[in-house]
DNA sequence: TTAGTTGTGTACCGATCGGTACATATTGCT
DNA sequence: AGCAATATGTACCGATCGGTACACAACTAA
């Protein structure tokens, strides 16, 4: 504890109820107010707490990334599993996520994204936007390189092709999520997408 | 001509160059005055012609839909090409109109999906987007189920998952074309998408 | 020519935006 | 006890939001 008057709040759940605001509404439609009431705190309070709109939704966003976004990315590696049984578990987890009735619908990152055009997005929220989207792409591309050593691939396949490729179709459910559609269309679909491997 | 002072700017260019904001910016980070001076009017014109902004924004992803979105799907009923062939067509030329640089850069409607949450857009605007993706889905299901009478697709194809595949696929390439992916990788990415073809 | 109708431009409305000044309350250190 | 440091709550800042009142300009019909 330091010096001067303790924080009444803990910071990491009202950095967690800020997540939800910004993945629901996104960065734009979020006020500070919508903030301040969902965090139970005053404006003060997180402003010396979290610097300002700007900096709180990177924080939430790097939160949102490795609370859900990259555990997702074990199922890429489950024991005894063919590669297809396996990727078929990466893309039904993503899409159980962004249909979950408990959270805030679709995919933080990939709602982010699509904020991310013109001045969308303050400058240093989309350089954050983008460098998990990067992030991402390599964690999958050097998975595929790794399966590709192990013979799980063909010769002639491209892990960066591959990785793409699950990328859009991680994204492409996540609007799909906020346009309403059920988990069991996104299962299904996802049958049709895991025949490549 | 009606009775009273005629019109001095032209309602069908400005809602062109209305479109183009709300589709580079969003709904909500759009504001009155970036489309005014975009579209080359004063307010109250504004008003008058369109009626507020909900339905200024519900006319130009209807302009969208009808100028954009539609014709990508001529490529699927293309002469003298394999099924595959015309779905890779289909799914190129939705990656070119995403990262066309002349243009806004990504896809309309998908951004707008992507924003209508919670209260990110107001009622109508929401029906209206529903109301389109539900039609695109619709039409590329009757696509499918043509094909499949044809026999071009096995008898155990279902209609349903391969439009809802491609509709991931058309929607995932609009987020990553916002994240600023080149056209030469979602194309790579297409040709491993169309594989199942 | 005149009356009625409609578009244009200015100037403004209350509400909300992100952000902060300031007084007060609570703490550890001396 | 008293000082320095930090947190909280209220009340406010200028700017911008979507939307409009009003005076005036331009047009058609009679």
């Amino acid at each position: 504890m330091g010096v001067g008057r303790h924080r009444e709040f803990d910071k990491s759940e009202a950095l967690r109820e800020a997540m939800a605001v910004f993945w629901l509404h996104g960065y734009n439609a979020t006020s500070m107010t919508h903030l301040t009431e969902a965090m139970g705190i005053n404006k003060p309070s997180l402003y010396a707490a979290f610097g300002n709109k700007e900096k709180l939704f990177i924080a939430a966003i790097e939160r949102y990334a490795s609370e859900f976004a990259s555990p997702q990315l074990a199922q890429l590696t489950a024991d005894g599993l063919e590669l297809r049984q396996r990727v078929r578990g990466f893309l039904t987890s993503v899409a159980r996520l962004v249909t979950n009735p408990d959270l805030a619908g679709g995919c933080f990152i990939a709602a982010s994204t699509s904020e991310m055009n013109g001045d969308g997005l303050p400058p240093q929220a989309a350089s954050a936007v983008s460098e998990i989207n990067a992030g991402s792409t390599d964690t999958l591309v050097a998975f595929f390189r790794d399966e590709q050593q192990r013979g799980n691939l063909g010769e002639k396949a491209s892990p960066e092709a591959l990785a793409d490729y699950l990328r859009v179709l991680q994204n492409g459910l996540a609007v799909m999520a906020r346009d309403k559609v059920s988990l069991d269309r996104l299962e299904r679909l996802i049958d049709q997408a895991v025949l490549n491997f």
